[in-house]
DNA sequence: TAGATTGTTAATCGATTAACAATC
DNA sequence: TAGATTGTTAATCGATTAACAATC
């Protein structure tokens, strides 16, 4: 017996089957094969029987996939059967988008605190959360259990931020801030760059992704 | 002369090129090796260099690269040397969050216009934008260029919101709508999945990236 | 010129697709 | 039983890394 890594290709994948067998559930479709399933979204039926085959078989030959279990199961492989504790550093523009969007506790993401710097923020509400100073961080960590701390600060202040995040024990880090985090490796880090998002987008509509040879 | 298809993986990692490269402009670093920057960036020297020979050689053999010079030519493939008309499309958290988001003016991408169907917010003010009627919108397209829509709408809006727009003309979206939009293929879409991102840190938190086998 | 480092070819590695026997 | 579709192995394809000649 030992342990076979998972590629991050297929983990990258996983989520997107599950928000596809979601859709499925809510149309209350019973069944589907991979064939089925691949025609919708845009892959190959092959890849997705060997994606799945990576956490064992969820499906019955002659028959396909029963999608209520197959969504179960990957939800429990991406831990969404499991309660999150959530915070969110930097109360603002984005910082509050993330504090109101309802739909991550129906995923068991719950955000328990918000924190700020700025004197004109601290002690305002958000979705129920009184925002806090971040001068109080380390001391709240001390006494809450916390799974995930998201940071929306800026750029600057972010690095700093995160290794003393770290040094208070907290193990996942959901960073928004535009630059890399380097952490120790017991820390697990999930970036969103939006700027780089947009400059993808930039890349294809200047249409640079051919050239000339 | 033929056309060569830049790979994906490639375009994915020019944006974190183009960050390094304005972190290192910002420090008056004038050069830099393709192992210097390797190590910063934690790849390997070898993929710098065929990353970026891709597009052409913008090294010296014996010195290695100019660091502004590469930038701007990085800034150039990316598309960032154009000005993009913008439209934001939900005036939500995370509308706002964009519309409030100035780093963006600084590549080139500028805030034209802010929609919602919302009474509520129909008429107050965004960053110096009016908010307005989402209904105006295809009136509005025939009087305005506008080059990338963000859609920061509810799920189930957004594909149909999505087909409309690529029929009155936009080539490139932006997409926060946890939901794929299946558009003809002269239509560019971005996504930014947050809830997915979100499961991604949840599967690496929940450890389940090693499997008994 | 000698040293450094690129640009580029060749080798390796990993991921995707195809094929099909197993089996429901 | 016959048909359908999985699970899984083998073949292909593409991306990454290594190596080194070219050259600044």
């Amino acid at each position: 017996m030992y342990k076979k890594e998972i590629s991050k290709a297929v983990i990258n994948r996983l989520p997107r089957y599950y928000r596809y067998l979601g859709d499925l559930l809510e149309k209350d479709v019973v069944r589907i094969s991979s064939k089925e399933l691949s025609e919708k979204m845009k892959v190959t039926a092959s890849q997705i029987r060997q994606d799945l085959n990576n956490f064992g078989g969820f499906g019955q030959q002659g028959y396909g996939y029963n999608v209520e279990y197959l969504h179960s199961e990957i939800g429990k492989i991406l831990g969404l059967d499991t309660k999150y504790n959530v915070i969110i550093i930097g109360a603002g523009n984005l910082g509050q988008a993330l504090a109101n969007y309802v739909d991550f506790e129906r995923r068991g993401f719950f955000v328990k605190g918000i924190f700020d710097i700025s004197p004109k923020l601290i002690g305002t509400q958000i979705r129920g959360n009184v925002v806090r100073n971040s001068e109080e961080l380390e001391e709240y960590l001390k006494t809450n259990k916390v799974d995930i701390a998201a940071i929306t600060v800026p750029k600057t202040k972010a690095p700093g931020l995160a290794a003393d995040l770290a040094k208070w024990g907290i193990k996942g880090i959901w960073n928004f801030a535009p630059t890399d985090l380097n952490l120790p490796k017991d820390v697990t880090v999930e970036n969103v760059h939006l700027a780089e998002s947009l400059m993808k987008l930039s890349y294809k509509l200047s249409g640079k992704d051919e050239v000339n040879i």
